[in-house]
DNA sequence: CATTCATGTCTACACCGTATACGTCGCCTC
DNA sequence: GAGGCGACGTATACGGTGTAGACATGAATG
């Protein structure tokens, strides 16, 4: 313990080092962020972070929580107007947003394996996931409006959500040759043929 | 050139790299195969292994070219029965056998940036991708006979084929806390939520 | 004042991909 | 046969990586 307290447990230099570390990631990729170059960035020696983070992965899962939840805070307070219907493209548009501003960063946060994440369906139907909650609150509003068909909620989410991941997996792997509009717009359609489906 | 000829340019050496690379890359994934790893389990030295491939990247590629071979020869041979939405169910089948039996191999030759990847659309309306044209034929047929909505078959394709690589993402991703049994459920349901829509 | 603890450095180890230089052996041509 | 050449392999070395372990230092606490 310090002077300042129990909770103020953060000095300045692990926050420098996040910072650092979370910039590289952005710019050039989980791949490219190696302790030599964060010390360097930071006038420390590599193993000065140690002192802060067990390892490389520690230091990377807590950028990652970081963004995590920032992430979250960003899309629940980007509230949307209109339908159940338009404010859930709306979603999508964040969702893409995010993926195409900030590709690198996507790329590290949900296309890596992560160990703690949050699994389907338990920690999905306890609300543990802010980012599908948006989602399944406008389904079930359509649900209610009678707008979609009655279904299971959380299914249908992680199912709007995996084609979103898909779709934009597929495009940061280089798989679409398309601009960032027409990826868009294929998007949207492919999210206009799960509400109506493709059956005659 | 060699006695034996123009064609018969593969010496065994570099079979047996390719093998072990394979292997190595199957067992262990990716980031595991080190030039250093596969020379020793060859008995070579790493150097030797760059008389036969210009650095490990160009390695990589053409195991993951070959395993494409593989698989579209495979998922083609293996024709499926029935109307065009019982063999579009086989078809999904084939494609979840493969990721679920060869995790790290499909995460290496799907889930990776690929340079020379083929490219929606044009790519795949020329035909040039074996694995998509099952589908979008069985899409086609079902067009054909009035199963399916009219609509731009590559179009869908490329949407299923996003759905499904969207569900084994986050899968192997460790996002979903099912057995295989249960993730495959949740595939076909959503593909049959695909067909039918969610609207009311 | 002595001790402890947080924070840092320095050195070293075991890996990695690969550039460069060298050796060796079989085939082709003169 | 002699010479040379190309295919194939080794040895060594360079600059990169994560990180273990020993040590220094200064500030807070008993």
């Amino acid at each position: 313990m310090n002077v300042y307290g129990v909770d103020k447990t953060a000095p300045p230099t692990r926050d420098r080092i996040v910072a650092i570390a979370r910039e590289m990631l952005t710019a050039d990729g989980a791949e490219a962020v190696s302790m030599r170059r964060i010390a360097q960035a930071a006038g420390l020696t590599p193993m000065a972070i140690y002192r802060h983070f067990d390892n490389r992965e520690a230091l990377l899962r807590h950028v990652a929580d970081t963004c995590f939840a920032e992430i979250a805070e960003r899309w629940s307070a980007n509230v949307h107007q209109g339908t159940p219907v338009e404010r859930l493209r709306g979603g999508v548009d964040d969702y893409l947003d995010f993926a195409l501003r900030e590709p690198k960063l996507y790329a590290f946060l949900f296309g890596e394996r992560r160990e703690d994440a949050r699994m389907f369906p338990e920690d999905f139907r306890a609300r543990r996931s802010p980012t599908l909650n948006l989602m399944a609150e406008q389904l079930a509003a359509g649900m209610d409006d009678g707008v979609f068909r009655r279904d299971d909620v959380w299914e249908v989410a992680i199912t709007v959500a995996a084609l979103l991941h898909g779709f934009v997996q597929l495009y940061l792997g280089g798989r679409i040759g398309m601009d960032e509009n027409g990826f868009r717009q294929l998007c949207h359609s492919a999210l206009e043929r799960m509400f109506d489906g493709i059956s005659a």
